[in-house]
DNA sequence: GCCCACCCTGTCCACCGGTCCAATAGGCTT
DNA sequence: AAGCCTATTGGACCGGTGGACAGGGTGGGC
């Protein structure tokens, strides 16, 4: 199965990135399965095209590659979902890495990067909510996954049942399970989750 | 080998710390030699305490543990440096999760709290906001455009109600009138179309 | 004035969603 | 063998949801 894609304008993939990934796969569009990590090479960046990536494939971690590293850029980028924003000529050891800190979770960005990341965060942002804790769709399992795969593409339960072609008590249990394991109270909630949806708070209107 | 240190105030190790790091050792101030991750689980959290043990172990990211998350604790911790923010009643396998992505030069929030910072910072760092949203938004009237929105950020129609101080059968109203608009039978299925209309998702998968 | 769009509210009801109480069975570790 | 995790299902409960009846109020255009 595939483990890494790697979306690229021109479909050349860097030996760098083959070193890094030796299993991995070049396209010049989605398509082909679920990867682990799906590494976005196309210049110049389309905010349309990358999002509509991250969209289509929720749950996978979206890592932006660049020739030319620009801050404008990788903020937009991780606006839009991205999980990470590296150098496309970097080594295949911090491929590696910041392969590992996506799929687990994480936020990976240069240590310029993060810090400003960080900064710019805490003065902007103060007030509301309680945050819910959760890392992604490694904590489930098989089942749960499918099954909150299916509800978050707007699934009912008992459609989700047929799908999978198991009971709709089943679905309500695989269901409850992911709700705890990803600290959400609700289907709804799950959704923007794995989105990763960026919430805009204050409407004056 | 890796060195898992936690700092409580009271010195305790939760079982599911130990769980997680079967070699964790726990204290109640820094010493002892350089671990691989610094979980500070103090409470209440003290700036000055976590600003100088981060500044003490220069290199070894720092995730601070909550019993309560708290956002404005979280925006505060990582401002000064920490690398990640979570539960301290997280299970062994979330823990062991945000340990990875860390220890690789990720940063590790849940994901409610990263779409935030992401758009948070993303606003102050390019002074302006994603504002994908709105395919099918202008054929609501304003009223049924403020339900819609408060709906898909997760809102029940009680919460939304509050929010927008009126009746809950009046957010029926509006939301029952903004499902026949965008041609959608439940919420879930608007959130769906408002954040993903802008392109095909289903393509061959 | 009359019509219409919008906003707000009410009641009733069937259905869905989420959680509680279980149980059975297989796989895996200790 | 005992224990744990996973997958599967059942029943029951109750609140949230959405639709189907209702209205009443405002303001603007004809």
């Amino acid at each position: 199965m595939t483990k890494h894609l790697f979306i690229s304008s021109k479909g050349q993939l860097q030996p760098r990135w083959r070193s890094a990934f030796p299993d991995a796969v070049v396209r010049t569009a989605l398509g082909g399965g679920r990867p682990d990590v799906l590494w976005w090479a196309c210049v110049p960046l389309n905010s349309a095209e990358l999002s509509s990536a991250i969209a289509a494939l929720p749950g996978v971690p979206v890592v932006v590659l660049s020739p030319e590293p620009v801050q404008e850029d990788a903020m937009h980028a991780i606006a839009l979902g991205a999980r990470g924003y590296c150098h496309s000529h970097a080594t295949p050891a911090m491929l590696q890495q910041v392969a590992v800190a996506v799929t687990h979770g994480g936020l990976w960005l240069g240590p310029e990067l993060m810090s400003r990341l960080m900064g710019a965060a805490s003065e902007r942002l103060l007030g509301e909510h309680p945050a819910e804790v959760d890392p992604g769709l490694d904590l489930l399992t098989p089942r749960e996954r499918a099954v909150a795969l299916e509800v978050a593409r707007g699934a009912t339960n008992k459609e989700a049942a047929r799908r999978l072609d198991i009971t709709e008590r089943t679905v309500k249990a695989h269901l409850g399970a992911a709700f705890e394991k990803l600290g959400v109270r609700d289907r709804l909630q799950l959704v923007l989750a794995l989105k990763y949806v960026p919430v805009d708070v204050d409407h004056a209107a």
